[in-house]
DNA sequence: GATGAATGAGGCTTCATTCAT
DNA sequence: GATGAATGAAGCCTCATTCAT
């Protein structure tokens, strides 16, 4: 596995040219795609030498590297937060928070997001797979919680069902040409995975979900 | 746009050497990913010479493309031929036949599977879209015209969503480095469809779906 | 060992670029020396592209590897019709034609000859060696066939010595900036040879040997 | 040329970081050879900043120079002291001492030395003459003093002859990657330059001269 | 049509060296 | 004096593509 090998920064000015060049190459990934990048090219967007990015990334893919993972950081945090917050709340109150949470995600950086799940495939499927494997558990623990109110048992396969198909679902909307309704898309997907879980959504017939 | 303007084999031999050219595309990449194809390796792997190569394809990109089109053509003449068989029977078989179609779809070539997922988000989103959409119409007209027995009323919108549904979940399992139990996942898929659709799944009383 | 892997020359076209690059190479080498030897300044020297040198060469290493290739193939060759010349005439005027055959050899292009040497310690040791080898060989066949005649026993050691000492004397006062009187020097090694080998030199009542 | 224009250390401090600095290029080269040698991987070795080893020397070739310097040194004191030791004893005897000198140099650090010859070649040229020149003059000083004892009588060629072709063959010797007997080639050595001096070594009646 | 030698833009990366702290 | 982050010239090499044979 390419592990970056390179000098850790230790001081603060280095911390910033450490920053500068994920921010970088963030940027060119987002306008470029991954065909765009080069090393170069990111050093220059970055204001920096190419020297100094070499000096703390071993190339190409460990800044892509950088990237898929601060990415990850957040939506992971988003994640946690929610749940977070679902703590006391219905089932269904905490399914419509989920996805409404995994809609924002994807909404903050969709061309990024793009790029970085079409990049996990290609060098990071430890790191992808390491992602989904975390937001599984999250899930599953509060399925736990819940387990006396929903129909499935085998809450390990419902929480990775949960995951990919939420995830899924958002992502496929977002490639679109012609973008959906989002929320009418949020709405029926908050209807599969309500339904799956074989709970009657009590909102179903107060009006739609998401307004 | 890269299309395909070069001259079209009508010789059988021209038929031949187009074949092997596409066939040593898809070996290439599913050894050595996109990242591994290159022109001249292709040829070699061919049997071609690099000038012949491009007597018939534009490039790389024509050629990936053409691995895709081919890879997509089967897939959707596998979703055809479920569903025309699924037209006399009920609905929670015919779910089971389009999940246990995909399954059997995405075990054929996983690797090639994965590569063309992958590189059609690279270059051919609208590849993609065509496909996808092509799927969602099948699924939509077999949904039309069970609509009485099911649940959901936005049919084009269902459609997507059984659709990106199946494919990930089944996608996703693939990746997994640790496969789980494919049968039960199949399960799984087909109990969330079901209930989505709002169909009691009369073998839900009488065994496993996936023998 | 970086061995040449590349493609080989099968047209006469291929041949002459092969050649322009080697003796390009040879130029360069001659000129800058080995710090000044860069695959691109080789290719635009040889009037070739940089891609057709890498077409035909692995990189810096090889193209030296050729130059010294050719370089001990003219020298050994040069070895060889003297000895053979050689056979039916005494052993003084053998090693005479000997040194004298060397010092030709060296006079020939005594830059190309230092920076073989040279490089010849850093890759092509092995190179080296077999040079070296064949040339011992060489003498202790001669020496076999006179060994009546002469006063060390162990030829194969007598043959290194004077293999070694025959060469090294002479590059050594190659690299001399101030060049001494090549034919002193070579009648001196002649003197060491012969008295080494046990023979009262005729020739030495009679006259310089190299006049 | 690229002399040495640095500050001199003068405190022992910075004395101790020349010294390491030295040391650490003498290892890097010995281990990894002229290629592997980078100043920036010297000062980490050393346990230095790059930018003190900057304070002492010019660059990467200062660096070798003062290797090649001190190399060059032990190597002249072994020979001073060795001739020094000689001035009583008999010729046959001095250059026995002298031959098992050169031999016991070489045997010091090989890979040293061999790496030593191998970039005087390169830069310092100018170097390795004056090296000689100091061995040709020690040893013509020698000679002098017993010239009626020996034939030759151009004493300047002689000592250069001599310091060449014993230099040469033990290096040779060294290089052969099936060493031979050192004990035999020293021998052998040492009878074709008693033979040259016009000696008849007394003890090859005697027995072996290196025991 | 087929061949494969030739092309060269352009990406990747190293490493000697400087200089602000 | 010491530090080490930053620099960027310069070299290496690939690979998509063309074109003369």
């Amino acid at each position: 596995m390419t592990v970056n090998s390179r000098r850790q920064p230790k001081q603060s000015r280095s911390k910033a040219t450490v920053d500068a060049i994920i921010t970088a190459t963030t940027q060119v990934l987002t306008q470029d795609g991954y065909a765009g990048l080069t090393t170069n090219r990111v050093a220059e967007v970055a204001g920096v030498s190419i020297g100094s990015l070499y000096q703390y990334f071993n190339g190409k893919e460990s800044l892509v590297q950088a990237v898929i993972e601060r990415h990850a950081d957040s939506m992971l945090a988003l994640l946690k937060t929610t749940l977070a917050d679902s703590v006391g709340t219905s089932v269904p109150q905490a399914v419509r928070s989920f996805v409404r949470a995994m809609l924002d995600a994807h909404s903050l950086d969709p061309r990024l997001h793009r790029v970085c799940v079409e990049q996990a495939f290609h060098l990071g499927l430890e790191h992808i797979l390491h992602i989904r494997g975390t937001a599984q558990e999250l899930v599953e623990f509060y399925l736990q919680e819940h387990q006396e109110a929903i129909l499935p048992k085998d809450l390990k396969l419902t929480a990775s069902l949960l995951v990919t198909t939420v995830d899924a679902n958002i992502h496929s909307a977002m490639l679109s040409p012609t973008p959906p309704d989002m929320g009418a898309l949020g709405d029926e997907v908050i209807a599969m995975v309500l339904r799956y879980l074989g709970i009657l959504d009590d909102s179903e017939a107060e009006g739609p979900a998401l307004p």
